[in-house]
DNA sequence: AGACCTACTGTAAGCGCTTGCAAGGGCCAT
DNA sequence: ATGGCCCTTGCAAGCGCTTACAGTAGGTCT
């Protein structure tokens, strides 16, 4: 089914087809109506590869996700997704699962698609890769790594200062016994976690002591490293994880292994998923406001015509520490 | 960039960059390696438009999914799309968020994108996009709605029976006041799975008292529905949900109103996402086997090629209750 | 009445890639 | 030598759509 056959059907050149179709040119009413009757009767769907190869642009977003099952990621999506719907995009997701060949071939598909811009939430970014992301001229967003460049922006968020004050927090509670639970990502803004959370104890709780371990990113992978790090021998009384998602993984844990949280260990997210405020205990973390990320993604990969283009820059996420029920007074030794 | 500037670059015709580049045809040696340097030099991505333009045909599985965000519908996407990924398959995703304009608007992207199946996991079906997908005769498989055709598999879960044996067994703990917490999407499987509730009640439990609340699907929408439930004076001592996501919703608004779960009510689910496990109280609930959806659907849309291809056909999956600790006894009155 | 403008519609040249067909060159067998 | 064959490579015709440009018809203006 072509466009020939329906400009045949009503008796018509393609060109016009093209045009009553597209809305934008002009077409007399009653030929508009004609052509889209006949679409309609011969089912047709225009073929949008040889439309965006005519075209020459698209109106289509790339965005790329280290986990979408994450929530923290998912919604960071959603509203770029929704931001960009308003907006008459389409948008095309990938999820990389911290892969970095997934990455690479995700960054390739889209280059390839000639999208109009990228948007890049992963935390497995390697340099090569955004050498080609930059001579693609493609504008692209990364979320908390890389530099900014001609065509690439950045957004960071302040894990630093959240990290502080979670252990800040925790020390001021009486906490000597700190772990760290973080995921298996050694590169960028999750070590990053790890380091300010090495740096914040030393300055706000420079007697405490600490562990650190690791599992997947999910549910599963903090239930996990729980149970490795208890069954380490060390005992905190405080754990610091590295995003909520895992928490909810260690409150499991800890639950199965009769440990009371915040009585005997007081947990803390990082993130503020809807799901820390639905796991019982509740979770004391550190928001980021998703909303404001997603939005902020989104102009700058699509400047408002009315505004100035603001390009190659980095903006700088605040976050704040959200207390709930997990976390609570050291107890007494 | 094009192909030809990596063929005037590479001292070759464009045929033969598009060989190389390919490795599907004959190509010498020394030949492949002046080109792929030359594409590598200019950074050259080849245009997928043109490709599939020129190809006519494509190697894309479109999947479209009514809540990405509840677990259950993603669980079901990862399975397709690693599938689809291992047999050398792309795949592109879409989140209809129960809306009927956005299937309408996801099912023209796919079949304009001409890709190789779709499979629409969703509820919110109608006839008439089922007409159009039939006549697209591209290989569509759908998930709990619809009938099967000459390019439609359908896959269904079986319900009601898994309603059956929940109501049966919250019967059999001397349950009398059960309500059910669905959500809000008036066609298929949910509509089916109310009604269903409603005979297995009667079935089961022919004297028990019973109330239907619902909500939107999520976490927030569960927590919503069981305080309208608990508002209304209706005191049930079991809660069957429509599915876990909501459940967990339902489990938050319990505690927070400081009903205590199992002894004061009893909660069930249905789906067995991971997250069931991992609330507290963890979930009774239903299983479905997700990956041996995502799976069959796969291979309903892909055909084996050592294999005969089934077409039109109609495949159903077993549930099978799960108990834990979300369920017990009814309190005495 | 003729010039001119407006409103539509058609013609045809691509967009960048794939691929059937044919041509060129080297090699072997006769 | 010469014909035949295979291996490589180039030529050129599309794939289905958009769009600049040109053409036609009807109406308006002077």
């Amino acid at each position: 089914m072509t466009l020939a056959e329906v400009a045949r059907k009503a008796g018509v050149s393609s060109a016009t087809v093209s045009r009553a179709l597209n809305a934008a040119s002009t077409v007399k009413n009653s030929t508009r109506a004609r052509v889209m009757r006949a679409a309609q009767d011969l089912n047709y769907h225009p073929n949008l590869h040889a439309r965006s190869l005519a075209r020459g642009s698209s109106r289509t977003l790339g965005i790329i996700l280290s986990n979408m099952e994450n929530p923290f990621f998912f919604d960071i999506f959603k509203v770029i997704e929704s931001s960009a719907r308003a907006r008459g995009y389409e948008s095309v997701v990938a999820n990389t699962g911290y892969r970095s060949e997934q990455l690479v071939s995700s960054i390739r598909l889209m280059i390839g698609g000639r999208v109009a811009g990228i948007a890049a939430i992963v935390s497995e970014m390697d340099t090569d890769l955004i050498r080609t992301i930059i001579e693609s001229r493609i504008p692209c967003v990364f979320y908390d790594v890389g530099t900014p460049s001609r065509n690439i922006t950045n957004v960071r968020v302040d894990y630093r200062k959240g990290i502080e004050r979670t252990v800040e927090y925790l020390h001021s509670l009486g906490h000597e016994s700190i772990a760290f639970i973080g995921h298996h990502s050694t590169l960028g803004p999750i070590n990053e976690r790890r380091t300010a959370f090495l740096d914040a104890v030393s300055q706000f709780a420079p007697r405490a002591q600490t562990r650190i371990v690791e599992g997947a990113d999910g549910l599963e992978g903090g239930r996990e490293a729980a149970r490795e790090l208890l069954a380490s021998g060390f005992r905190p009384t405080g754990i610091v994880c590295v995003n909520d998602f895992m928490a909810v993984g260690v409150l499991r844990e800890l639950r199965a292994q009769g440990i009371k949280v915040p009585e005997e260990i007081s947990v803390t997210g990082f993130d503020n998923i809807r799901l820390s405020e639905f796991c019982s205990p509740s979770l004391t973390t550190v928001h980021i406001p998703r909303d404001i990320i997603g939005r902020t993604i989104f102009e700058s990969l699509v400047p408002d015509p009315k505004k100035t283009r603001q390009k190659g820059r980095e903006i700088r996420i605040d976050t704040e520490l959200v207390l709930r029920e997990s976390t609570g007074p050291a107890p007494r030794t």
